[in-house]
DNA sequence: ATCGTCGCTGTAACCGGTTTCTGTTAACCG
DNA sequence: CGGTTAACAGAAACCGGTTACAGCGACGAT
């Protein structure tokens, strides 16, 4: 039935006819009379055979893959990319390659190398080097997702700066609030650069100073726990608001200040940026900014199979997908609440 | 410089001698005498090549390729367990192809088309079919993460249901806690079978009845959040405590718990289990079980990546990996505590 | 009757590597 | 000096597919 160890040749023997027919049969192309057809379909059929993706791949010049490089955080924001990512990709009948650059030192090399074995590479914003980007680029197309590559390399992203900056105002002009913080490291990703600016410009354009720096911290909820330690714990004043970068650490800010005995919004207000799905359900329900992670990720791996078709023919310019603020009550709004 | 280009049979004409030196030259094998290996090493270089995956591939009748399916669900577990996976098949150049069986119906076939482009497979339990799993294992080693499979598939667990028990004899006995809940669902994956066994067992030992059934939820955060809602915000008694299947439910539930103005561990035991990051930093700490998550996955690669060497071979045995009791307050323990 | 065309099939080259096997050369030994 | 052997290089086969090209019979047109 399914011996493994069938090629086009032994069906080409069992069946009667050359591999050329066989090869024709399985791919559909051509023209092969219909009592070929029949006589190839039966062996196949009969021994279970299927062409090797290998052979085939070499042959076509194709690898029928696509790669991922990621930072390797944990995290809800991860796996939803992976998944939209993976979703576009299985349809296509192309397999996903992973690479988590997590600390390690060699990450360029590798992504390199990973360059070399897809048709394509979605790497996401300030994961590798320019450097190793534009290498990367001039082998096979590459998009990056939530951030800019270097020169026109193509990049999809979601709107940062101007939703950022509408939640920053509604908590400065809509709710009076002063002496907000930033919490996010502007250093550590391209959405967070973006995010901050826009905390940073709400201000200005209110004509309120912002403060100087951000709470440089990573984006897990456990990061999101030791700010509200560092912040509530001491005995500096409590700040008016605590803006952060993501959800996961508002959500672990929050989770840290409702453990002290604060209440949220009375004592402070904590907004959060993504709209995970705890978002929406914790208590209180947290004020936050929809942002469309997996269309980000399905968006990329649909450029990386449109250019794979086109050798050499790296996709360009970067596309910026709408994101929407979302008002509940952890800002201090009422508790079922519209958008902006 | 770096022409994509390039081929043996291309750096063999340059440097004057035949593919094979080339390829022994590259590969390191055979013999080659100082002066070939110089000039080639020459040309290799000049020309910036590098061989061809496909091509080896396709002669080794390796893949150079390991595969992870999971069911695609969010959150830090399956992170770390990528992680893991691939901290170890990175070293061995092994790349990492990836497939989320979420909610997709073909995806016993999609696991099968997997197998064909891979040198082994490590499947989450309970992620897809068993007849599945035995035929994709007629294939190619594979092993089953965290689940038993059907046969003699190999698999790599973590110790639940010793560890589970005495987490829940902790709470019966030593805080004299009664009406305890189980969330989780049994169905859902072995390893909460297991937990649910262990917490039934526990309850048996010490002559006391347990709960017919388990509060039957996924293992995401926001799930927790709704245990919460469901169990709180009734007019039903409140359970004597809460033991989740896993930690990212136990603190939706403490979140959930926290925010309905609850104190813990006063007011409600709740305890998780996996001791992420998160656990030890929530206010209060998170009683729970710590879990290997990234050494379980590390260690199906190792198994895969030494059954890839033997063709047919796929390896056999379970291996559980221990567990550990860590006691903190949110059972009401005291604040710093030991292990069991 | 001859030529051209169309439809179908098979042979062989090719994708880019690895490896077997043969052959040459030189060193070493009796 | 003849013979054995070790070291090394290259030609060719092979991995498992795809496909360019050639060949062949049937048919219609001239």
């Amino acid at each position: 039935m399914s011996n493994s160890r069938m090629t086009v040749r032994e069906i080409a023997r069992l069946a009667g006819v050359s591999v050329a027919t066989v090869s024709r049969v399985s791919n559909g192309t051509g023209q092969v009379s219909e009592e070929m057809r029949r006589r190839v379909l039966e062996a196949i059929e009969k021994h279970g055979y299927r062409p090797d993706h290998l052979g085939r791949a070499l042959a076509a010049g194709r690898h029928g893959a696509l790669g991922l490089v990621f930072p390797g955080l944990s995290g809800p924001y991860f796996t939803e990319l992976i998944q939209g990512f993976e979703s576009e990709a299985g349809p296509s009948r192309a397999s996903v390659h992973i690479l988590c650059t997590h600390l390690r030192s060699d990450s360029d090399a590798q992504v390199l190398e990973m360059g070399r074995r897809v048709d394509g590479v979605a790497v996401i914003g300030g994961t590798v080097s320019d450097d190793a980007l534009l290498r990367l680029a001039e082998k096979v197309p590459v998009v990056v997702i939530a951030g800019q590559g270097p020169g026109d390399i193509a990049s999809v992203r979601p709107e940062n700066p101007a939703s950022m900056a509408a939640l920053t105002r509604h908590l400065l002009a809509d709710h009076g609030l002063r002496d907000l913080v930033f919490v996010g490291n502007p250093q550590g990703s391209p959405d967070v650069s973006e995010r901050w600016a826009g905390f940073r410009q709400a201000h200005r354009d209110l004509g309120v100073t912002p403060p100087a720096e951000p709470v440089a911290v990573g984006l897990q909820q456990a990061d999101g726990v030791l700010v509200a330690q560092r912040l509530l714990g001491g005995t500096d004043p409590w700040p008016g608001g605590v803006v952060c970068a993501n959800d996961e650490t508002a959500l672990g800010v929050l989770v840290g200040a409702l453990g002290r005995g604060l209440r949220v919004p009375q004592d402070l207000v904590i907004t959060g940026f993504d709209d995970v799905p705890t978002a929406a359900l914790v208590t209180p329900a947290l004020t936050t900014v929809r942002q469309p992670v997996r269309e980000l990720a399905a968006e990329a791996a649909r450029l990386l199979l449109a250019a794979a078709g086109r050798p050499g023919d790296t996709p360009h310019g970067s596309l910026v997908l709408p994101t929407e603020l979302v008002l509940r009550s952890s800002c201090g709004c009422p508790a079922p609440s519209a958008g902006s």
